[in-house]
RNA sequence: GUGUUCGUAGCUCAGCUGGAUAGAGCAACGGCCUUCUAAGCCGUGGGUCGGGGGUUCGAAUCCCUUCGAGCACGCCA
């Protein structure tokens, strides 16, 4: 289906082209003065050079053209060479109900359906999950789902940092609290145990432990890299152990990101390219990419247009060993292997974007990723307190992701219990806390842009007062409670079909609605989320304003009551679905 | 130092490839529940878009400059 500005556009494109201008003059916009029209074009101002004439002439050309047709009733020039439109009813609510019956609203299957993937810069097992791996999750899903609505085949990779000195460190004191583990004993040939020697809790305290000793124990720190080493050289026993980690941790990871209603399709991380590197660290010395540089080994990413210094992207330590952007080039390496990516999204902190800048540019320049393969860096910014500065427990820790969402959904059970709902099941009612709270910590934070930083305000983000999540859904469950009645009245939701407006608010209404495709377009372009949020917020918005305005279950009139129950459902669904796409659900009452 | 992002109402933020009186929300103030969930709706006040130049018929938006803030700048990830 085609997008509601381009019909209109079309419109006026002709009238250019019938009174001789140029038809790429006719391009119209949403009005931003909804007082004077509700579409309009700027192109005869953009021609008055062209055509040395006074803009508002081309203008009044153009609108007399207009006169007859069916689109538009009510077509005006203004000084100083506006074209003022307003689109007939009956030409909205055809369209409107067109999109009623299509699938996902009119939006087509693109022309070429692109394989994204989508990283995640994932985090580091065997540590608890922290505020500031909410984001990537929570910013990742929703590209991820707005990618596969717009019909694209995506896969969001986890991509664990699972391989570095961390394993070693834990491995370390490991050994130090229970040397006489079967993994430690070289001797050993027998099968490992099944079971895990520890918890994710004993992991989670394990690891800050070695880590902070590391910092001051110089042998400590030592055996930690030895212990690495041998990780990474496959000591039997070290492997065995370290499966233990992945595993305790990946399950502990995935109910925490199954809370948060996040999926990832792949859980790959740095290990699974450790095979790898030996062969591109060989190919990028034969191609000639790699030299060495203070004993290190580096690929040149400069390029002349260069307004900066860009360093060189590091390949190997000058101790020979692999860091982060070698796994990441590896990695780049095995996903053009195994699912030739038309893109690759990365989804990680703004402050790597230097760090990414060379990446992409090794990855191009030695050919490990072709021409054709998109490489992009989706960069969000800090999450910061109420004063402006990293959010931080009252303790001036860093907050664990689990308590600060089990602090949010507290806070909105006690919000529903409060409330007149004392006959609710306890189990529901919890239920509804969830799905609230997630809503508002997903909206609070998808409805800024991701780049920027922002402030995490709780109390904010959980009220329905403005532009926030529960506000979204509040409006949500009214229209749903609005519809089951219709259908206790012996209505039905499947037969009722869309009627021109009957009010302006209704009008307003069907025209937010329209809108949906250039939204999601631009949304889908250029990752950006907020997109979404802006559009659910003006559509609840428009939607309050009828509901304010207008009886519905009241009204005598049953064709009527029929279209505005249709405007309903249309309503109802394109708010699912845009939540949806940023990720959360609406209860059925709150 | 170099680069980069940003500076819009008291606070938190929108403003698409330049267009008509710069928009929301919160906070403040005033209205609206015998009617579909008042977690709502309507209204009022509040801004030299950091400053200064320039391009343009027209600039919050593009260019230059200046002030201020954040961030990044080869052996961390």
């Amino acid at each position: 289906m085609e997008k509601i500005l381009d019909l209109i556009a079309k419109e006026v494109k002709a009238a250019f082209d019938a009174a001789g201008y140029d038809q790429e003059l006719g391009r119209v916009t949403v009005s931003n003065r909804p007082d004077l029209c509700e579409y309009q074009c700027n192109g005869a101002m953009a021609g008055a050079r062209k055509y040395k004439k006074a803009p508002l002439m081309i203008a009044e050309d153009v609108a007399a053209q207009l006169k007859d047709s069916r689109v538009f009733s009510h077509v005006e020039a203004a000084a100083p060479g506006f074209l003022n439109l307003k689109v007939t009813e009956e030409f909205l609510a055809g369209y409107v109900s067109e999109m009623g019956r299509s699938e996902k609203f009119g939006i087509s299957a693109p022309e070429h359906e692109k394989t994204i993937i989508i990283d995640y810069g994932g985090p580091n097992v065997a540590k608890p999950l922290h505020v500031g791996h909410l984001r990537s999750a929570i910013i990742g899903e929703s590209v991820k789902r707005i990618a596969r609505y717009m019909g694209h085949r995506v896969i969001g990779d986890i991509h664990l940092g699972d391989w570095g000195l961390q394993m070693g460190l834990i491995m370390t004191e490991l050994k130090e609290r229970q040397p006489d583990l079967v993994y430690f004993d070289e001797n050993y040939k027998g099968e490992y145990p099944g079971e895990a020697p520890f918890t994710i809790a004993e992991l989670e305290e394990i690891y800050p432990t070695a880590s902070s000793r590391s910092k001051t124990d110089e042998a400590y720190k030592e055996k930690a890299m030895e212990a690495t080493y041998r990780l990474q050289s496959g000591v039997r026993g070290y492997r065995a152990l370290w499966q233990h980690i992945i595993a305790v941790s990946v399950a502990d990871l995935k109910k925490n990101y199954e809370r948060l209603h996040v999926e990832f399709d792949l859980w790959k991380g740095e290990s699974d390219v450790h095979d790898r590197i030996p062969g591109m660290v060989a190919y990028l010395k034969e191609q000639g990419y790699a030299h060495e540089s203070d004993g290190a080994l580096v690929v040149d990413v400069k390029e002349e247009t260069d307004t900066k210094e860009i360093p060189p992207c590091m390949i190997l330590k000058s101790d020979g060993a692999s860091l982060y952007n070698t796994t990441d080039l590896a990695t780049i390496m095995e996903r053009m292997e195994e699912q030739k990516p038309d893109e690759i999204i990365y989804v990680v902190d703004k402050r790597q974007e230097l760090y990414f800048e060379q990446v992409f540019r090794c990855a191009r320049k030695t050919k490990l990723a072709g021409e054709e393969t998109k490489l992009r860096f989706l960069g969000f910014g800090t999450m910061n307190g109420k004063d402006g500065r990293p959010f931080k427990t009252r303790e001036g820790g860093v907050m664990r992701l689990e308590t600060l969402i089990g602090e949010i959904n507290e806070g909105m059970y006690q919000r529903i219990r409060a409330g007149e709902n004392a006959e609710i099941p306890e189990e529901e009612v919890r239920r509804t806390a969830e799905q609230v709270a997630l809503a508002a910590v997903k909206y609070g934070d998808l409805s800024n842009q991701a780049s920027k930083d922002y402030i995490f305000d709780v109390e904010k983000f959980s009220s329905s007062e403005g532009d926030t999540g529960p506000y979204i859904l509040y409006t949500l469950v009214r229209i749903k409670s609005i519809l089951r009645k219709y259908e206790q009245q012996g209505g039905d939701l499947i037969t009722v079909s869309l009627r021109e407006a009957g009010s302006i608010s209704e009008k307003e209404l069907m025209m937010e609605l329209a809108g949906f495709q250039a939204m999601i377009e631009s949304a889908y372009e250029e990752l950006a989320p907020h997109k979404i949020c802006a559009y659910l917020y003006n559509l609840a918005n428009a939607f309050n304003r009828v509901y304010h305005s207008t009886m519905i279950l009241t009204e005598p009139d049953e064709d009527k009551k029929a279209g505005l129950i249709a405007l309903l459902v249309l309503t109802k669904e394109m708010l699912e679905t845009c939540i949806d796409l940023l990720g959360f659900t609406a209860p059925e009452w709150m």
